[in-house]
DNA sequence: GGATAGCCATACGATACCGTATGGATAGCC
DNA sequence: GGCTATCCATACGGTATCGTATGGCTATCC
């Protein structure tokens, strides 16, 4: 518990350690995913993270410079995640496909979907937003076209197959509540071997 | 333009006629479309209305009612759009079916699509909007499968591809913003076709 | 041990919104 | 001409939120 007497920025402020930018993106991002747009609200987010707004204006200008930062914290995590997916993993382009697809369709990763809708739902009437997400869309068309001409299609039936998949995905997300009968799961699967490799499903 | 003397509700009021709930629902569900469930907010509705908020909480009892209405309202436009798709149109089931997706792929209607949206989007945090859209999506599906089962599929190819044509079709709207590069038109073609023959696009 | 910088609380004004209370205007009915 | 029902305006209290202003606390530095 050696205190390194120098440049140390902060440690103990009596049981809770100072905030920074990074923690209240963060908190907002959590509320984003919880109730969208209109929880990103600075007093709302303050007694999230157990401090008030006097806080909250020291790290930030104003509300606006949150959700920008927020906004693009999530644009780099996909686009980070689009050539991490594109690097690694470089077996069968169908298996990717196919791990994609599981990807966005729901199941674990509740809390990433829960934020891309809302973002989505943020870019129908912000156009920053609206430039972002359309950004991530690209990378991601980009990086699953390539997935099915690496698996022998044509460019053409490539840039079909990727809007179908990332669209489905999407779509899927905004159909499904909580419960939904069962068999979902096995027309998931079936769809997806559909997308990937052009079977008539069933 | 003879008056009829009897039970005539009202007419004029100095330039401007007497708002009922009908006026205020509709005004309501544009404001739905444009700004989304936060649009819904009594004060500004009544300015939208030109009239005050006086006027609403005499058609209303308060604003929970109004959201009720226009969840109805448009449960029950959904649904009769369903049946009257079904009943008419008996032609040819693919070409039925194309069509359907041709309706929820943007081009016209767009208005259609931003409620929708909205409606999706509201109903992923209220549980009486959640159970308004699944019950929406039960009859669609419903309605799609017994296409595909006219056009020849099997009740288990039916089914799959029915939830494949609708997220595709919700999803696309959330990805596709006012420009959104041309070929957007013939890919869609492309997948409508994947979706409705199973032929390989391209 | 006093000054300084980083981090936060409190208090304030301003706006937007909900819902209520109450009065006023207008049209039909007698 | 007055009565009544319909429809709306205005005024009010209450809450939530934004952004500002200002002061206070704690560590670190000299």
């Amino acid at each position: 518990m050696e205190k390194k007497p120098t440049t140390k920025p902060r440690a103990s402020a009596a049981a809770r350690p100072p905030l920074d930018r990074k923690a209240w993106i963060q908190a907002a991002t959590d509320a984003l995913a919880e109730e969208g747009l209109t929880g990103l609200r600075v007093e709302v987010l303050a007694k999230r993270c157990g401090v008030t707004k006097g806080s909250f204006y020291w790290h930030f200008r104003d509300r606006q410079e949150l959700l920008d930062e927020v906004l693009n914290l999530w644009k780099d995590g996909r686009i980070r995640d689009v050539s991490k997916q594109a690097k690694g993993e470089s077996g069968k382009p169908l298996e990717q496909i196919v791990r994609v697809i599981d990807v966005y369709s729901s199941s674990r990763n509740r809390r990433g979907i829960q934020i891309e809708l809302a973002v989505r739902d943020w870019a129908r009437r912000d156009p920053k937003a609206a430039k972002v997400v359309e950004e991530v869309d690209q990378w991601r068309l980009k990086s699953a076209k390539d997935l099915f001409i690496g698996s022998g299609m044509t460019p053409q039936e490539a840039a079909s197959r990727s809007l179908l998949l990332y669209a489905y995905s999407f779509g899927l997300s905004l159909m499904i509540y909580e419960h939904f009968d069962g068999d979902v799961v096995a027309l998931r699967a079936q769809i997806a071997d559909f997308i990937a490799r052009g079977a008539t499903p069933a």
